[in-house]
DNA sequence: GTGAAAGCGCTAACAA
DNA sequence: TTGTTAGCGCTTTCAC
């Protein structure tokens, strides 16, 4: 395979105008330049992007960290990501945290990619190791530590809603299903539905939470399993699913047990994902705006580098209502 | 940032040495090891892979081009891949083929990676590209060239399936709607459909065929577009969509208008995708074994990096009947 | 067993 | 305007 050199040789040129006809970095004459580029035809010559990215100290390529890479959710973050970075010129990859184990963040960091954002509900990272990611680029979404950069959808005001919502409609007992456990630091969701609870005067059971034991294979299973243990407490007449698919693997469960959603059972996710339209019932969820984070975010890597400076956002989610929740007792003949 | 010269002079050896205790590449003396290892800890090395690809000319690093990042389909199949790729310490990256357009296909080439599956539904290479390609790693699923190691789902027999089911509830006029324009070369599932539509007597209308123009945001606004010009078409009972996202986009325009599926009309789709037994009522489609083409495919990956040899796998498909397909008419008051 | 040194393919001063 | 050359951080042969 040709390296740079051929195509020099070829041209009769030094290695240094290759360079820059490519690069576009310096005024090249006409002339040379043509011989340069009828030399890289002949070779097929591609530069190597790992040399190139040696010596520049730059990859121009970013990643993403998600949990999973069925979740839309996710999908929806990275196309934000994406459409800014290459108008950039970064190519973006994709990278599930299989296990969130360490050692595979870790190879990835290692790999000098010039921007991470980990957009993860979870990570194993101490407040050092965080310092230390932040100096090699690393974003987060939701961190519980503010360093840096940081990027925060706030989940209060649609939190609250939807339990007044809920309080509106006449539940008492609502259930909670999440695919991380709730001893998780940090875990946002659960906490903002505890205190929403207690404010709106719903029961607060413990056998009303279920949560989930890291990994299913999707947090659709992990929604599938948890409804079927809530279906067992007595007397629940809703749920809040702290994401759409394991909002739709509740669906299957209720459906599996002949109840009707939203008449004997209302349930309510969190994403607004784009399927949760098209699912019946269309579903009540709260919509978080994951593409304009995706792009945010790609902002905020761009500034780093860059400008080397931080800054904040934070994203406002909202309740939005569709067919999957209703009256408490409807269902009752 | 530390540098494997820093370790080397911390711990009083050389650099070679630090890399054979890192890379356990050669017998280092218990004493010297552990000197090494206090450096590495002290200084809070870690090796730069990129360095390291450049001098072993070995990324340990695999990729995945896929249509949208959205549809699950092909997070299945990166998943599968992953499994395998990380039990050989390989890391997977994903990345979406905005556009199909050359230049981001190059850009991510030109990375060096060690392999490439490219899972789109298409591609703009020529066959000699498509060499280049293969030699430089590159393995393709359903391409219409055969050239090294290939990957191939066999729709054949189901689709065969799918159209006498459709003939056998009584459906003579069955819609097509595809994301994908069906000039497309080697749109293998047009081509499959219009053969068994033939085969089993159903109406060959070009008024039935309603494919894309690429690209929609996801297969599900481009299945939801066609579906609302297929309503327009008289005597419509079935349709066939080439993937189940698509049949998502289908069922949402089909209930915008009041009809009930199937009472009023049929719809099939293709991937069986894991919500497609969550959403109402379950769809009846091609199950397509994703994972294990994932799997399968990574097995390539790695057999052509290591034995330098190639193979080729084909993947059985096959209906699966579910409640979104029913007898024609059955609607009719 | 351990180390010296020659690359890997490219960039970026600095010279010419 | 074009060319020379010293790295970038690591691997790997080949001496010691």
């Amino acid at each position: 395979v040709a390296t740079r050199y051929d195509v020099a040789k070829e041209a009769d040129v030094s290695e240094a105008t290759v360079s820059h006809v490519i690069n576009n970095t310096k005024y090249v004459s006409p002339e040379l330049r043509q011989r340069v580029e009828k030399a890289i035809k002949l070779h097929n010559y591609r530069p190597n992007i790992v040399a190139k990215s040696l010596a520049s100290k730059s990859t121009k390529h970013v990643g993403i960290f998600v949990d999973s890479i069925m979740n839309p959710y996710y999908g929806e973050i990275a196309h934000g990501m994406e459409e800014v970075a290459h108008k950039h010129g970064y190519i973006v990859s994709l990278f599930s945290a299989v296990g969130n184990s360490e050692e595979h963040f870790s190879s990835v960091i290692q790999r000098q990619l010039d921007g991470l954002l980990m957009a993860t509900t979870w990570n194993p990272f101490s407040l050092s190791q965080v310092k230390f990611l932040h100096d090699n680029g690393v974003i987060f979404i939701n961190s519980r530590f503010e360093i840096g950069s940081s990027l925060r959808f706030e989940y209060e005001y649609a939190i609250d809603s939807m339990a007044k919502y809920l309080s509106a409609l006449g539940h008492k007992r609502v259930g909670f299903l999440s695919g991380l456990s709730i001893k998780t630091p940090d875990h946002i969701r659960y906490e903002l539905f505890l205190s929403s609870i207690k404010k709106y005067g719903l029961d607060m059971d413990i056998e009303l939470i279920i949560d989930g034991e890291y990994p299913y294979e999707t947090s659709y299973d992990a929604g599938y399993e948890a409804m079927k243990k809530l279906l067992l407490v007595p007397r629940v007449t809703a749920v809040f699913c702290t994401n759409d698919l394991i909002a739709y693997g509740a669906y299957r469960a209720i459906n599996e047990t002949g109840l009707n959603i939203p008449k004997d059972i209302s349930v309510i996710g969190c994403d607004d994902v784009f399927l949760s339209q098209c699912i019946y019932p269309p579903l009540t969820t709260i919509r978080v705006p994951t593409k304009e984070m995706g792009r945010q975010a790609m902002n905020l890597i761009l500034n780093e580098i860059h400008e080397k400076q931080s800054a904040n956002v934070k994203l406002k989610t909202n309740l939005v209502v569709r067919e999957s929740a209703g009256p408490v007792g409807a269902g009752k003949k």
